[in-house]
DNA sequence: CTCATGACCTGACGGC
DNA sequence: TGCCGTCAGGTCATGA
């Protein structure tokens, strides 16, 4: 479900309530996530350790902690986090909950478990964990993803541009809709080669990445079906969307009729109109 | 290296 | 109403 916009909404709006609270206990519902959580030494770890950074890396949360530590948290496809008052009653996919020093409790929630958590080493309160730093590419939206950048990349590379569009050691935080979305807009077919692309497709293509991801942060990212904010509102950039989920539906550059096509490429769907994108 | 496929899970939706 | 197939924003391992 989340990608960069949705992570970035959910760091966003968990910073205030977390920033400066201790974290009090931890209850670990679920073990079995992507990876197996040992709940007795995540809570020897956090207990008693304040949170004095929450931030984004790729799709990614580092919730930094005093004394050198932090987690690191990834939310899947359907996972998702809300700061509860006192008494609310545990959400049916409730995993993990996380008692604050202001008794509210930050929770954990995920239908089909394939949300990450563990503690990683932070040797700084901005450090990028060791373990993710060589797995990341640069952000997007930062001027490390270039038009150079992207260029060489994808002369690089005979992968369709789409796919390496999602690679996130090429570049951290692009998932499905936005690789489709940014082709897109860029007039580029999603199934085409990387080193078949010119320069200034790559220049465009780079510029749009960054265009779509900005507008989608501003709108909260994109609610399909089940994303939802930390205050439980939905991301409105769905309406922003031209060619996710649109097949068969009218093109809304060209205007054509049924003109939105889906292909799966590397078992995901991917949109495209084959009118504007070439 | 590249790429397709399946595994990990649960839920929603459409067709019958 | 129920059953079944298909699909879902991510990541990872495997084998051709």
């Amino acid at each position: 479900m989340p990608e960069l916009p949705e992570v970035e909404t959910v760091c966003r709006a968990l910073r205030p309530h977390l920033l400066g609270r201790r974290i009090e206990a931890v209850a670990v519902l679920t073990a079995r996530l992507r990876h197996e959580l040992d709940a007795a030494d995540l809570r020897a770890q956090v207990t008693g350790r304040s949170i004095e950074a929450v931030r984004r890396r790729g799709k990614y949360l580092i919730v930094a902690l005093s004394g050198g530590r932090g987690l690191l948290l990834h939310l899947g496809m359907t996972g998702a986090f809300t700061v509860c008052e006192p008494g609310t009653p545990a959400d049916k996919h409730l995993r993990v909950t996380f008692t604050l020093s202001d008794q509210r409790s930050w929770r954990f929630t995920d239908p089909r478990k394939f949300g990450m958590l563990r503690v990683c080493e932070l040797s700084s309160p901005h450090a990028d964990p060791a373990e993710l730093a060589h797995k990341l590419g640069p952000e997007p939206l930062s001027d490390a993803f270039s038009a150079a950048y992207l260029t060489a990349g994808a002369r690089a590379s005979t992968k369709p541009i789409k796919n390496l569009l999602m690679e996130q050691a090429f570049v951290a935080g692009v998932g499905n809709i936005y690789a489709s979305e940014a082709c897109f807009r860029a007039g580029i077919r999603p199934q085409r080669r990387g080193n078949r692309l010119t320069r200034a497709e790559c220049a465009r293509l780079a510029a749009e990445v960054k265009g779509v991801l900005e507008e989608a942060i501003l709108c909260g990212g994109t609610t399909i079906s089940d994303f939802r904010a930390p205050d439980g509102s939905t991301g409105r950039f769905h309406v922003a969307l031209q060619v996710y989920g649109r097949k068969d539906q009218p093109c809304l550059r060209c205007g054509k009729p049924h003109q939105i096509q889906r292909l799966v490429q590397a078992g995901r769907s991917s949109f495209f109109c084959p009118n504007c994108q070439r």
